[in-house]
DNA sequence: TTGTATGCGTTATCAT
DNA sequence: ATGATAACGCATACAA
């Protein structure tokens, strides 16, 4: 690979001149310049950016660490961050933790050793302070992506809200009780019950939490749910993985969807629309979120001085009604 | 973030020393180790990956230029590769070519100016000679991944094989028709025909190719099948994907499955234990792909100057017989 | 065992 | 407009 001192020899010039020449900017004897363009071109000229880290202060590297690259999701918003940062002449280096914590503390020292420019985060644990400090420790820009993070530039879905949107939906489509299957600790499940119960408080009883993944067990709550409550029950699992795993031991069980059982997703994966009934789902805006975490990130490395709070920017998901929960489809 | 220059002034001693001690495998005085390494760990000392590399001649850097990061088959491979590739010290650079070719000539100029050791793509078209020159001209060790290449080492799972095994398999299931879904010049088809035709060559009659995706025309074609051949049909899907949108398809039309038509699919995805019926599919030896990619380009970047052959690594995968196609389940 | 000197490929600051 | 020269942070050959 063709360095610039060496076109320097073969044109005749000095390596200063070739750096201004192929930089652009500066002002260089166009006759000069065409002989050294020329050069540069038929030898297939690369700029090191090694080399140009080093003596300029940018890498142009944005460091990507997350725990799940197989997760559609996270490859979904991966791919959306890649084409952005890409607008900005950024690269992204990538990195998985598989969710282990020391995975994610040896990243972030990676990170730190190509000295790249900015850190886009999907942290490992709910952030701790602790955590948190460590990463502002790093002194380098960084957006947490997917959770909520005090203390940090962080670009989020508001699951509380998506919840919320989701017990109005199955309420409307005549439910007369519930069901989420998922951790309680889930916010969306949060707003799950806060609106039932604030449309119903009634609904307060009506309702069944299932946190296990085991088919079997899953089969058996459901069972009994359905058999202690007679009407249409509504059903809204936290990913459409699970969702489609409830589908499958529906329809195992005989259960009609949506008549008997009104079945609600969640990241509105390409699957929802092949099933049958397809399924209602919830939209996260992964472009959306991609692009302001990209924003803010390049924001904050181009204006390093300025001392800005960190920032939260909560995001709005978007119920995707279909027929496995709505009869009128 | 401090630099062995500076460690250097802090301890009295000279940069060289300090170089010494960090990489750990010199000779140095035990006391003046140990005052280095106190004060590099007190001022979280990390090297400088671009000065190493400008200094050194390895960056440590794999390129990674694939079609579609959000394809959950090249996500999951992008997670082995990066478990792979680190366990050697190496970090991934990501690019998305989205299948478009002049973003990955783009690509190829990039990791180029990142001195990447190594390559592993993922073409966006069949390989021409003119492709692969390119690639070779770039005087990076590469290896493609997912396809054949000659010319180059490339990593790919045998889809003629595979095809071959399907057609095996749903011949056994009693199958007395048979549909592909997906295209003509894949070399699944080959292998699925070739292995029907050659268990009955009456087979060649009884057999229904589909390479539209639009449903509604989907479903007309299967109707016609259906209803001109009486007995089992065995559908063989390109991938998961697909397989998924027959399985909905099917359902809608109220066809048996298995009984009336039975299903297998391709990529083996999480979803097919939790389809019901459950999914018969083909899987590919991701991690092994990965590994067996990780482990050739390494060698091919220690061993720069073994002018070593192309060489083709053609994989297996293996079908996954689940309740979509066997009744005896 | 340790320090000096040099080079890696750039950018940037001087002169000229 | 252009050429010396230094600097970035590290590795390495050589001298001491």
């Amino acid at each position: 690979m063709i360095t610039m001192t060496e076109i320097a020899k073969l044109t005749g010039v000095s390596q200063p001149t070739v750096s201004r020449v192929l930089s652009g900017n500066q002002a260089v004897n166009p006759e000069v310049r065409e002989r050294v363009t020329a050069c540069a071109r038929e030898h297939g000229y690369q700029p090191n950016v090694m080399a140009q880290s080093l003596a300029g202060s940018r890498t142009h590297l944005i460091g990507v660490i997350l725990t799940d690259i197989s997760n559609a999701f996270f490859a979904d918003l991966v791919k959306y961050i890649e084409q952005e940062a890409g607008k900005s002449g950024c690269r992204l280096i990538l990195f998985n933790t598989d969710y282990h914590p020391e995975c994610e503390q040896e990243c972030l020292e990676v990170v730190q050793r190509y000295r790249v420019d900015g850190l886009i985060v999907v942290p490992v644990q709910e952030e701790t302070k602790e955590w948190r400090d460590r990463v502002r420790r790093l002194q380098i820009p960084a957006v947490v992506i997917t959770r909520q993070a005090k203390g940090l530039d962080s670009v989020y879905v508001d699951h509380k809200e998506a919840g919320n949107q989701v017990g109005r939906h199955l309420h409307e489509q005549g439910c007369e009780s519930y069901v989420f299957f998922g951790n309680m600790a889930d916010e969306k499940y949060e707003g799950f019950r806060e609106a039932l119960e604030t449309l119903d408080p009634a609904n307060r009883k009506r309702f069944t939490n299932i946190a296990t993944k085991e088919p079997a067990a899953v089969e058996k709550h459901l069972a009994k749910h359905l058999e202690k409550y007679p009407g249409r029950a509504g059903i809204f699992a936290y990913n459409d993985r699970r969702a489609l795993q409830l589908f499958g031991i529906l329809q195992k069980m005989g259960i009609e969807i949506p008549g008997r059982a009104a079945l609600v997703g969640f990241d509105n994966t390409y699957m929802c629309e092949y099933l049958y009934p397809s399924l209602s789902s919830v939209s996260q805006p992964n472009e959306a979120m991609a692009a302001k975490a990209v924003e803010l990130l390049l924001h904050r490395i181009e204006q390093p001085k300025e001392e800005l709070p960190a920032k939260a920017y909560p995001m709005h998901a978007r119920l995707i009604p279909r027929s496995s929960s709505v009869t009128a489809l």
